[in-house]
DNA sequence: TCCGGTCAGGTTGCGGGCAATCTAGGCCAA
DNA sequence: TTGGCCTAGATTGCCCGCAACCTGACCGGA
């Protein structure tokens, strides 16, 4: 109809599903451990049960929940070994985008990213901090999709919804975000100057950075942990 | 009930469904570009909607087919930006995974993957030729599995079952199936004696050798490739 | 011949219901 | 008191039906 609507889809019920889901699982709104039902679920956010289950489906492929045969769904556990793996292969996937992203952010790019970083700095403290990690994650998904290789663009994506939510359970105990926010400008100048070895280097410190945060706060005191 | 009997759960039709359709796409009896159709599946499955709905999500998640809104579901089409997307990611994990392998490998799995090589060589010449796909990718997922990095060797496996398509799609042109195999001994061995740097350099080359061997089988003659 | 409108067919998205089954808790016997 | 059994509740896995919607073909007119 209207050559302006280009892509003006209603977003199904699966995709509202997916996305409130997902929202409350990041945010540990849903604690991790809590069991999930379908039929709850759908009464909550007022739809069937059919796409409720397609959502959950999906996050399942996240490994933001897994099936119990027939207890429901339960949102994942994080333990430190799964800390361990998901910042062990960001940093091996992202210092690699990177730098292959530089030399390729182009004008229209490096304003999202520039606005993406200014968009963290606005939240304020408390628990808006779940608005900056969505910020820093499609910072770093942008920096993924520079790199020309949509799989490991959609790879990362995945995990830093992961990722994200390890920050927001280390953040609980002491608030860092500001701490880390400063260092994105600078990754994009690098980028946008075309220095890869920087970029790559920058972007090593800064998921080790994470890495640390997340792990000295999960580690000291009493653990959410579990295996 | 039986102590004899850890794990014993009869397959669900959601999993006979993503088994029946993951081979049928992998081996291009589902050639790509063609679609599904959730009733058609259903009727030749012999099973409600429900599971072939779940399974092609699934299927959907590895890449393996698409959602075309109201067109039904559509085998993923194979570019050729598509191939060096894959094997580029390939190079950057599995050579890392194999130098944490290296060390790691105990005896039983020593003995599963000799078994898998084993395997490899058995199988005949003609449509058999998926067998040792299928092997070859269980050989790599192990190695993955050696790293220590349970996500590492799940994203991994995903990838590969688009990569063992486009080897299906270039073994179809030319049959060079043996010269591949006899690689993967002298690869366990290295991994066996702990030598890392052997063990990445020798994935490096074995990958990057099938990447070249999918590029020269599918952009010489006319395309089965598409947009 | 060519073009625009209309209609029928096919497909998914979703809702609702049923059976199989697993778990938890109470109850009875020792 | 303690151990085992048994019932009741709850939950998924699956099937079936309906409406919305898109696509392609057919047909009438210019």
């Amino acid at each position: 109809m209207s050559l302006l609507t280009p892509i003006e889809a209603p977003p199904s019920l699966t995709e509202q599903a997916v996305a409130a889901l997902r929202r409350d699982i990041l945010s540990t709104r849903l604690a991790p451990g809590e069991t999930i039902s379908e039929a709850a679920a759908a009464q909550r956010l007022d739809m069937g049960k059919a796409p409720i289950r397609a959502a959950l489906a999906r996050l399942a492929e996240d490994g933001l929940v897994q099936a119990v045969p027939r207890r429901g769904w339960m949102v994942s556990l994080v333990t430190i070994r799964d800390i361990h793996e998901v910042f062990d292969l960001r940093l091996l996937l992202e210092p690699e985008a990177a730098r292959r992203a530089a030399g390729r952010v182009d004008t229209t790019m490096l304003a999202r990213l520039d606005a993406v970083c200014a968009e963290g700095y606005d939240c304020g403290d408390a628990e808006s901090a779940m608005c900056y990690l969505d910020a820093n994650k499609r910072f770093h998904v942008a920096i993924a999709e520079l790199s020309g290789n949509n799989r490991l663009a959609r790879q990362l994506d995945r995990m830093l919804d992961e990722s994200t939510r390890m920050l927001v359970l280390g953040l609980r105990r002491r608030d860092r975000t500001m701490e880390m926010a400063h260092e994105h400008h600078e990754l994009v100048e690098r980028l946008a100057l075309g220095q890869g070895e920087a970029a790559a280097a920058l972007m090593h410190e800064q998921v080790a950075a994470s890495r640390e945060m997340v792990l000295a706060a999960l580690t000291a005191p009493d653990a959410m942990t579990a295996v």
